[in-house]
DNA sequence: TTTT
DNA sequence: TTTT
């Protein structure tokens, strides 16, 4: 059945990246999009929207993305529940990413001067991020963000472990790179 | 920024209308939309989908759809809070629906006839649902569904208050009824 | 970079169902979807939108569906041009369909009694069509709506030949399967 | 029924604006949009979607927005045909966008120093967008990209003339401004 | 060239 | 628990 949600927004945090136990690579993040209007005080509030993302995008998010980065994900609704400490339930809803554009990053706020915008650049000829990644950079070499967590099933709030880590061939290609 | 979520799927109850303390209907519905693909032991299952309408489509939809119903549902995910009985925080999550379409009524399971699908009808002039409505089931004489909590804002599961009831002028034309 | 499109709507005419030179099954269908407004004249409106599937739902489609049956599509804007018999540059915009879902079966003209929908039905349990599917349907043993093209290169209006198709291991599951 | 379109791409050439003879601002403009997969020659190609915004959404668009620049498109499909000169029927696809989001400028190419993009901005309050409207972009002030045409019917482009620009009292607020 |  |  039809489950269709787009967001443009930007990230509340880092993004959370960790791997289940098969090692599949899961990042949770948050994407806050300001509504178009206002408020009956005159404020444009926000909503605070919890996604997840697989696999070579998780790790690619985790590599580029920041607090405060704009971000595109098209994706779909996932609800669940668990129940807390206290033996509550709480139903949760996610959106699982199926597909994430990089449309800004945000400079590191350490001293790293990664993630730069260089003013005159010239760039054209496709992608919408608008920063040269640095080889370091690479998803593949030191993955960034990353948390030692190996078993998310001790995390009530890691991704539901039914069906929704695809198993099998769906490996992405280079075309997943955002850039 | 772009907030946008389209959904198929069926009523898991009859919606629950009511009505603001400024006299505005609001219909809160649940949408069951089934996954696409099984889970790890064979099942399919469905994410169960929290919406909210307003005004003219809250009344339609009250009157109009049931539990089993099948909709469409085009809108924007709305984020929220409120304490819990025990001063525990819970975080919300719902669709704010712009737009419904009544893709197919549940016929009434009690004794009352109404919602029937008669075989050979002529519906022509747009919409896509297959029932006559019957006279009785006009939403201006004698809504369905209806509660009568007249102040939303005693319950926490109510819609936010700021902002979400477009006030004003927006008032629906015919367009918006189901037939 | 995000290209997402949701439609809910009518079949103008039969699917029509092809096969590439590589043996791929491709469908292409009219999806007519009303608009919710009026013009000037109080007449409600249609938009006329090509689509294009590919695959398992393109036979599955081409089964199951016929003119006047309700469908969402949910997929991507894909746009080419070709040059037509004067030579003049034609420019084509078609919805490539990534998730079909059968919203209503439109009932045989002929005889055949195929696709009834009693009236009474127990359909408890998930899927939004609405038929029972004889064995003679499926999908393997009897396609129907096909022709016999075996070249789409033959003709401007078959879908473009690069990329669309996607080939490997993307087979799809009998999740693709109506019911 | 539904028929909704995201886009997120960036605009092919400037926005062009006209006005209809009621003295409805339009603007017309093409989003291209990437594709995230190559095609079989390793090229990632793109999709050129023509699409039109109507009243402040048009106005803020022409004065902001420049060929190369960054936006969101939500919207609907709407299909129509006009009468080439030759007497051939041409048949056209466009996105009407209902709410634009306004991703990134582009540097106006002119010796102008318009749009700058300054490092050290304070942009809160809600959009996306990040640069610093000069007082004489104001849309009400000199709209940019104007062009002379007041009868749109004279051009088999022009959006079509029934229902398609809401007359009345849907005036926009001033959270249509970009910032 | 269009569905209901 | 939130971004700009």
């Amino acid at each position: 059945m039809i489950n269709n949600v787009v967001l443009v927004g930007r990230l509340t945090k880092d993004p959370e990246l960790r791997y289940t136990q098969g090692g599949v690579a899961v990042a949770r993040f948050t994407v806050a999009v300001n509504r178009t209007f206002s408020n009956q005080q005159g404020d444009r509030e926000a909503d605070f929207i919890n996604c997840v993302a697989w696999r070579k995008q998780a790790e690619n998010l985790a590599n580029f993305m920041r607090k405060g980065s704009l971000v595109g994900v098209q994706g779909r609704i996932q609800t669940g529940s668990y129940d807390d400490k206290d033996g509550k339930r709480v139903y949760t809803t996610d959106i699982v990413a199926d597909n994430i554009q990089f449309l800004e990053p945000r400079n590191a706020t350490g001293g790293g001067g990664n993630f730069n915008q260089p003013s005159q650049q010239q760039n054209y000829g496709g992608q919408s991020n608008q920063f040269n990644a640095q080889p370091q950079q690479s998803y593949q070499n030191q993955p960034m963000n990353q948390q030692n967590y190996t078993n998310m099933n001790d995390d009530p709030f890691s991704a539901p472990s039914q069906g929704n880590a695809p198993q099998g061939s769906v490996d992405m290609s280079d075309d997943d790179l955002p850039f």
